[in-house]
DNA sequence: CTGTTAGCGCCTTCAC
DNA sequence: GTGAAGGCGCTAACAG
């Protein structure tokens, strides 16, 4: 019925080792001999079975990408570059890695069920990105599924993720506490004082850093906190949020925002109120997201390098380049400064 | 060294073939037997093999989603919609499916290897999301590999793809001929009779239709083709074709965007040449991404059920749902008339 | 309902 | 540089 490796020896009138060995390209062939493999795979279609290979090799090519939210362009960036990394030739069988990327959808639970799939196609290696849910509960039973898979020889990097120990996981974390504390800085020579400040979901990683740095920057300044309102990290949570905190605060100058995306939906929300930007409010997002140049007026952000630390992230994982000292590097960000954020009104 | 399914068996002391039996969950099993085997499974942290089990079974539990570009949103959320379909209970091994989403950036070269590495992992399905390159080499050579994935026992599903003959394959394709005729007549209904056209990549069937609509409409109007420029599916394509566009007819009152990233450039460059939207130009995209209600002014632009359409792949994908009669179905999408587009200046 | 018996297709020592 | 043989861990008939 379909071809195996089998059929192509006889094809080439070799063995079956041998047609393995071409195929995997780390054993000396002949060069005829190799030539006269390939061309038998060529003319028989012959496709290799990895289940098979996996099965015998103890090990597959299969790398894993967690997202919390494919839809959202934060994720997206850090997983296509992670798999330019990766879908390159290098791998075992065929020299090809099969990169995928699995949608947690940000629920904890799905989390561990991708991992526990990945370990059972012994992946060689596991990319997580975006922060982490920080139930104890949840971190627990995360960092056990990181250590077994660590046993059973697969690579696991965290990337925008902060480390989790006694794993062997590498981590590459983005300075999001140091990028809150920044913004708000900003802000406050700004002269802003009151700030209201809508932030991501609660018991996340990336949303405890980013709103530490805020009351990091007030506390620094003697200014006291104004509104917090938590939701999700999409457009309408920060159209609702903005819409609660000017019910709690109706004189706040300006809004932080967990995300650029979340700052979109309060833009949306101080317009409806008939606020402009920034000479009413001033508007600030994280991020730096591609379309956050082009809104207008276009948003003062903190810009990720998500790109670079995708890619870093996989060079990681595929073992070609060194991982950091001490399993871990600190990402920073940049303050972007644009024409949302201005001089509050007098 | 790692546990299998003999350990599993021993510690339960039933066979191997009663533990894979309520493993699978697809063979009658006494339900004390059964408890006593899930205790051992988890007393020892038995994780399945899965390509062993694959391997034995001939079949896996792994479905492929394609996608041009995981950046962009348009296929995040379609991919996302897949994913929630298929990844819930109902697989094989232990009721899970790994959904995998594999990047192609457009290559059609990378389309096909990613092909060959699901068939290498006889993967259960695929669906193949957006438009396909219509280089006839290329054309051709996919089609023999769907026919041989369906073939070899995957269900395959295009998503927002036209049909591809003979191969099996179940198609959802976008009515983009008669959104961008909508459009454009949305504009010629205005007024406007000089519209700019920011095509998507060339040899791309999704750039193609959407042109070709925006022609039925100026043809049936009687209205000659403005200037026309292609390029990539994003902001940067569209800043420069505007640019372009402005220099080949300063003249032009609107211009349709191959998408409503382009159509964020297309603003972008407007602005910075000092005319307004939509006073001096009107500005339409296509897709009807999250952010374009935000932008300002908000995006004329033609909706596509995305998340539907995703979400219906999947279920066929999982053979949840029937296949469309013809094994095709054309799903339209419908005009979103907002404040980037108005009667032209006199 | 449960145990026994063969493989699934490939990789990998070991000989030659 | 190449062939032969055993086994990777699981599933799927068969028996019982």
């Amino acid at each position: 019925m379909t071809v195996t490796l089998a059929d192509v020896a006889a094809r080439a009138q070799v063995s079956p080792a041998t047609v393995s060995r071409v195929l995997n390209g780390n054993y000396p062939v002949a060069a005829t001999t190799r030539e006269r493999v390939l061309r038998a795979v060529d003319e028989l279609d012959y496709v290799l079975n990895g289940p098979a290979s996996a099965l015998a090799a103890a090990t597959s090519d299969l790398v894993g990408i967690l997202v919390n939210d494919i839809a959202d362009p934060f994720f997206g960036i850090m997983a296509g570059a992670v798999q330019s990394e990766i879908g390159g030739p290098g791998g075992r069988a065929g020299g090809e890695r099969l990169a995928v990327v699995c949608n947690t959808g940000g629920s904890s639970e799905r989390e561990l069920t991708y991992l526990t799939l990945l370990q059972r196609q012994r992946a060689a290696a596991v990319v997580i990105t975006g922060g982490a849910v920080e139930d104890p509960l949840h971190a627990e039973a995360m960092a056990g599924k990181l250590r077994r898979l660590g046993e059973a020889g697969t690579r696991i990097v965290l990337c925008g993720r902060p480390p989790v120990q006694d794993t062997g996981a590498i981590a590459l974390a983005f300075d999001n506490r140091g990028g809150g504390r920044r913004l708000t800085e900003h802000l406050l020579d700004l002269g802003h004082r009151r700030i209201g400040y809508i932030a991501g979901p609660e018991e996340r990683t990336t949303t405890r850093h980013r709103l530490e740095g805020h009351r990091d920057a007030l506390k620094a300044a003697g200014v006291d906190e104004c509104a917090t309102v938590h939701g999700p990290y999409d457009r309408r949570s920060g159209y609702e949020a903005t819409r609660e905190l000017l019910r709690q605060d109706p004189d706040l100058t300006a809004i932080v925002a967990a995300n650029d995306t979340v700052a979109l939906g309060a833009c949306a929300a101080l317009r409806e109120a008939g606020l402009r930007i920034p000479e009413d409010v001033s508007v600030a997002g994280f991020d730096d997201l591609p379309f956050s140049v082009d809104v207008v007026p276009a948003l003062t952000t903190v810009r990720l390098p998500l790109y670079e630390a995708g890619a870093r992230a996989g060079r990681i994982a595929m073992g070609r380049e060194a991982e950091p000292p001490g399993k871990m590097s600190v990402i920073a960000g940049e303050l972007m400064v644009r024409g949302s954020t201005a001089r509050p009104r007098t």
